[in-house]
This record gives structure tokens, sequence and C-alpha cells, in this order.
DNA sequence: TTCCATGCAAAGCTTTTGCATTACT
DNA sequence: AGTAATGCAAAAGCTTTGCATGGAA
């Protein structure tokens, strides 16, 4: 438990980052770490929930601090940036989902990949 | 361009396959052939826009044949199951954020994340 | 002949595991 | 002492690449 704090708060401010971006982000301050004890801290903050893991276009898996406000996120599938949204239709979906299908739907894990208006208007 | 169009009905039959899905299926009938050629092909494939890839939440990559008709999916984090669904809403969140936030939404890669019934039931 | 597809083997990259060491309780 | 965390190196899994061969145009 020596480094699972640090871990969190660097993930919460690096937002949206892979387990490389992490180990990274900390190299520098604690030049002895490894990207191991990352990984296992990454996996167990994961199973404990305080964390959420989610797949990016780009194939890469990417972790964000777990919110109390669900929310959902746009992923541009041309220059990889991610918009937390939060729609509104979503709760009702899901409630919706749960009485008819009997499909609880993990609201903070719903992801809509498209593109950004910066690559639309780019064009790449 | 031999193999090509056998990957490509096989993925059809199979739904939400790995490459390797498609390989142990195709192995039989072509006991020759190389999983190699069978990642070269679904790379051409997905490239031409004839399959669409997406990652499922056990961290593989599912091909599915490309639909004309949008779907999203409700994929069970519990089973790994996929159902396929259309939403309406979709549709109009799509010509929203359109307008609004010039963010075009692939209305075929809209994925959601939850339990499905005989998981919910089972409480695994 | 020229281009594309294939098989095989090797290389690459990401993630996990074994084991000895070190830090907490 | 006993449990948990760490570093290192090796292993494992998945995907790509190089290269020589064989098929198609």
């Amino acid at each position: 438990m020596l480094y699972r704090t640090t871990i969190l708060s660097t993930l919460g401010g690096l937002r949206h980052a892979r387990v490389e971006d992490v180990f990274h982000a900390l190299k520098s301050a604690h030049p002895g770490m490894s990207i191991t004890t990352v990984y296992r801290n990454m996996k167990t903050l994961e199973d404990q929930g305080d964390i959420v893991g989610f797949l990016h276009p780009d194939g890469s898996v990417r972790y964000e601090v777990h919110a109390d406000e669900a929310h959902q996120h746009l992923i541009c599938e041309s220059c990889g940036s991610i918009l937390e949204v939060k729609f509104r239709f979503v709760e009702e979906l899901s409630q919706s989902l749960r009485e008819r299908a009997q499909f609880t739907i993990h609201s903070g894990k719903v992801n809509m990949v498209g593109r950004c208006a910066g690559c639309e208007r780019a064009g790449g």
C-alpha cells in the first residue's frame, strides 16, 4: 500500500490515462519504481472499485478515478480525445431496460465513438 | 484475395468473433491456413469498411460484418454476451450533438456495458 | 513478368507471474 | 513473526513484420 494512494491521485490528475502514462508520470518523482507495481496496484484499485477501466478505440485500456456522478464518454476515433458528458436519457433508458429486459446498464460505461468538432473540420 | 471472402462469410456466421475465433472456425476446412493470414485479411476488411471492430470488456477485440442498419451493443460485463439493439434516440442524439457540439456519433459504435438478465439473477 | 496473398518464423508490445527482498502491523 | 508490497527477470499472450514462396493478372 505504499504507492496505492500516489497512483490514485496521479491518475486523478491525468484523467484518462493508460498504465504506462501513470508510470511515466510517477517515474520522475520515484525513479526506482517498477511498472509492474503500477499494473498490480491499478488492478487492485479497479477490483476495489476505486478506478474504472474502459477501452479506447486505439486499443489501449484507459482508466479514470471512479466518479460518484456517472457520466458517459464521447470518444473521437480520429484524435482519441475523450469528452465526458451526462445525458439524462441514460438514466431513463437504464431504468426502462432494467424493467423490461432485466439488463442493468452500468451508466458509467456508456461509450460513444465518433468524430469531434476539430477533426470533423480538419477532415482528418 | 483467396481467403478474403471466406473470412468475411465465416465472420458473418460467428457474429461477434475474435480473430482467433475466425481462425479456429476455418482451420478444419483449411488446415494449412495461418493465423497471420486471418489477421492480415481482417485488417484489410476493416480498412475497407466491410467489417467493424469493437472492444469487449474482457479486453479482446471483436469483429462483426458491417451492417447497413446501425445498431448499438448491450454488453454483459459478467458473461460477455452481446445484445444488438436499436434505439431510436441514438439517431436523435446524433443529430442533436452534430448541431450543437459538432460531434458526429458513429451510431454503430455505441456500446453500453452492464449485466444481462441471466447474470443479474445468478448474482455472479 | 509484375503484383498480391500466403506461411513460417521472428520480433514487438503489453500484461502477468515467480521469486527473493523489503516494508508495514 | 506474519502479511502485504515491491523490483527484477522471465514468461505469456496477442499482433505485426520480414522474407522467401506461390498464385493471380
